[in-house]
DNA sequence: CTGGAAAGCGCC
DNA sequence: AAAGGGCGCTTTCCAG
């Protein structure tokens, strides 16, 4: 090993010339807390916060050229610094990292960039080729972890020793061999190419923007919420004839199925504990009103510590916003997922839910604009079955719950009640999910002859997804894995399982994937042209949350047409699709009221 | 005291 | 026996 530290200038002239010939690998990171004891603090200490300065944060970077040799370096204020940013900014110096998006997030929080890439600041980083970790995940995106790492552990049974300098050479090998690899993978460079890898910067500028959180709201909520919780709380206790933890499944079990002598959920239960959940909950609530208040608590007690609590602690002080990760290699199917906080789980399905989502507001002067896909999945169905009722039901502008619901129960469309209708959605929604008339059954409270009689009948009619379905699995048998429209792949090993229960999983995943996946595609790629349209067109307003089928923007009030127009237009026409897809756009003061 | 599993539940 | 796809967060509980 040559692992040396980067000191003059003459040096990096080198490296680059080098650099000329092969690829040049770049390992950055936040130094490491030099004086070792505030490594374990989650939370930075508030003082230290009004003494960062933006413009100097140093960060750690390393630099390889060849193998088995980088050259580490303290990015900072001197004059070697800025001929090292020099080079980070240069688009025509062809680079390879894991993890782009941190790298751009560090830098950029070094330099003090806001925007991330407008013509006003440009990219603290350009010229990113390869990313080891994009290149792991769209490989096997079934990985929990695509950590540099556990990469390095998989690909070549190396155990980092977390020296910066090894970082950059292990990114520089892991680079070569993983570009070849999703080289040899039909469509597989296409889709990094032309969705995953552009997408980093786009990802890097929301998080980097972050969203407005009214939270002297949220802190009024906490209150009522507290309230309302200990009220319910000492309701059960009082049915229940003793003081114990609401929050506990076990305590709660003891009390209801033993103290209570209420009748145990029949095929609940699957380990130990008798299930709490709140299926079995709502059942119980028709013997004992004590179910029904459980119910209620749970409600108020995971709505004031998920979200009420929760999200003014993650608050940046340096923006007085909430500044969410989205995590570009987090799941099987090639959605993005959000933590710290999570933002694509924020409420909506119940009044009271929806009571926080009313503090994410817009910045004065601003509106928020949600745009979101309706029916994406059932849409994507249409477009892969080619089934002639579901395609032409989308290009008449059908209602799709109401066809099935008349095609399922046989009922005349203007004899269908609400009831049909949710039946109905019910179905349309477990065949994208891979349906069992089990699992029908138990979301309708039928018994499963009927569902599998319902389940018969939707295939009966719907030939072309009965069709498509068994085309899917052929191939999944024969290939192993499963591939969205664009070309990203996702293995199936166990699509010829000996065990039922195994196939099963599997079978419902290679279904889902294509629809899920293709779905996630779309809106990546949606994400993408209407990025490009902001900045060509050099407008303020700028991207904030995605959440799997919707996008969230900050508006400047001025802007709200043009971008009415410009985002559902390039969300609508982002590929030609058999079926034409359908968005919904709404503006407002805040994320819940918006017309 | 910390880490992890299990249960439960918020979203698409 | 398990029985609808994909996530992340909070709480409880227990082992080390």
């Amino acid at each position: 090993m040559e692992y040396g530290e980067l000191n003059s200038e003459p040096q990096l002239e080198a490296l680059l010339k080098l650099a000329g010939k092969h690829q040049l690998a770049l390992a950055i990171c936040a130094p490491v807390a030099s004086t070792g004891n505030e490594e374990k603090d989650d939370e930075p200490e508030l003082p230290l916060l009004n003494v960062r300065q933006p413009g100097r944060d140093p960060v750690e970077l390393s630099i390889a050229v060849e193998e088995n040799k980088a050259l580490s370096f303290r990015l900072g204020d001197s004059a070697l610094s800025r001929r090292v940013e020099k080079m980070l900014v240069d688009e025509s110096i062809p680079k390879s990292v894991h993890d782009y998006k941190s790298a751009l997030r560090l830098l950029a929080r070094r330099t003090g960039t806001r925007t991330l890439g407008n013509e006003s600041s440009p990219s603290p980083l350009a010229g990113v080729r390869d990313d080891v970790m994009l290149f792991s995940y769209l490989l096997n995106p079934t990985y929990s972890s695509h950590s540099l790492a556990e990469v390095a552990l998989r690909r070549f049974n190396l155990q980092l020793s977390g020296m910066i300098a090894e970082a950059a050479d292990v990114t520089l090998r892991l680079g070569r061999v993983l570009r070849t690899e999703v080289e040899g993978e039909i469509g597989l460079i296409n889709v990094y190419e032309t969705i995953d890898l552009p997408l980093v910067p786009v990802l890097a500028r929301m998080e980097a923007a972050g969203v407005k959180i009214d939270t002297a709201a949220l802190a009024r909520m906490s209150v009522q919420l507290e309230k309302q919780c200990d009220a319910r709380s000492k309701e059960i206790h009082g049915l229940a004839g003793e003081e114990f933890n609401v929050n506990s499944p076990r305590q709660l079990g003891e009390v209801l199925f033993n103290k209570l002598g209420l009748p145990k959920p029949v095929k609940y239960g699957k380990g130990k504990t008798i299930s709490t959940a709140v299926d079995v909950l709502e059942d119980l609530a028709v013997e004992h009103e004590i179910a029904r208040k459980v119910l209620d608590f749970r409600q108020l007690s995971k709505l004031k510590s998920t979200y009420v609590d929760s999200l003014p602690n993650l608050v940046d002080a340096e923006t007085g916003r909430v500044h969410t990760t989205f995590n570009p290699v987090g799941t099987a199917t090639g959605r993005l997922s959000s933590t710290n906080p999570n933002l694509q789980n924020i409420p909506i399905r119940t009044e009271l839910g929806r009571e926080i989502r009313s503090a994410f507001i817009a910045e004065a002067g601003n509106v928020l604009l949600s745009a979101d896909y309706s029916q994406i999945e059932l849409r994507l169905l249409a477009h892969f079955s080619d089934d002639p009722l579901l395609v032409e039901a989308y290009r008449r502008g059908d209602d799709i719950h109401q066809l099935t619901a008349s095609e399922v129960f046989g009922v005349p469309p203007m004899l269908i009640t609400a009831e049909h209708r949710g039946r109905a959605k019910a179905v349309n929604f477990g065949i994208v999910y891979g349906i069992s008339p089990f699992g029908l059954a138990a979301q309708l409270g039928i018994d499963q002859k009927e569902a599998k009689k319902y389940i018969e009948t939707y295939f009966d009619r719907y030939r072309g997804v009965r069709a498509f379905i068994e085309r899917v699995l052929d191939e999944t048998r024969r290939e192993q894995r499963v591939r969205t429209l664009f070309g990203r792949i996702r293995p199936i090993p166990d699509i010829n399982s000996k065990n039922a229960n195994m196939r099963g999983f599997a079978e419902r995943t290679a279904v889902n994937t294509p629809l899920q996946g293709t779905a996630a595609d779309v809106i990546k790629l949606a994400m993408l042209k209407i990025d490009a349209e902001l900045s060509r067109r050099k407008l303020r307003s700028h991207m904030t949350l995605q959440v799997h089928d919707e996008l969230v923007f900050e508006v400047p009030e001025k802007e709200v047409d043009t971008m009415r127009e410009l985002v559902s237009e390039h969300m609508q026409n982002v590929y030609p699709f058999k079926v034409p897809l359908v968005v919904d756009v709404g503006v407002g003061q805040n994320w819940r009221d918006l017309d």
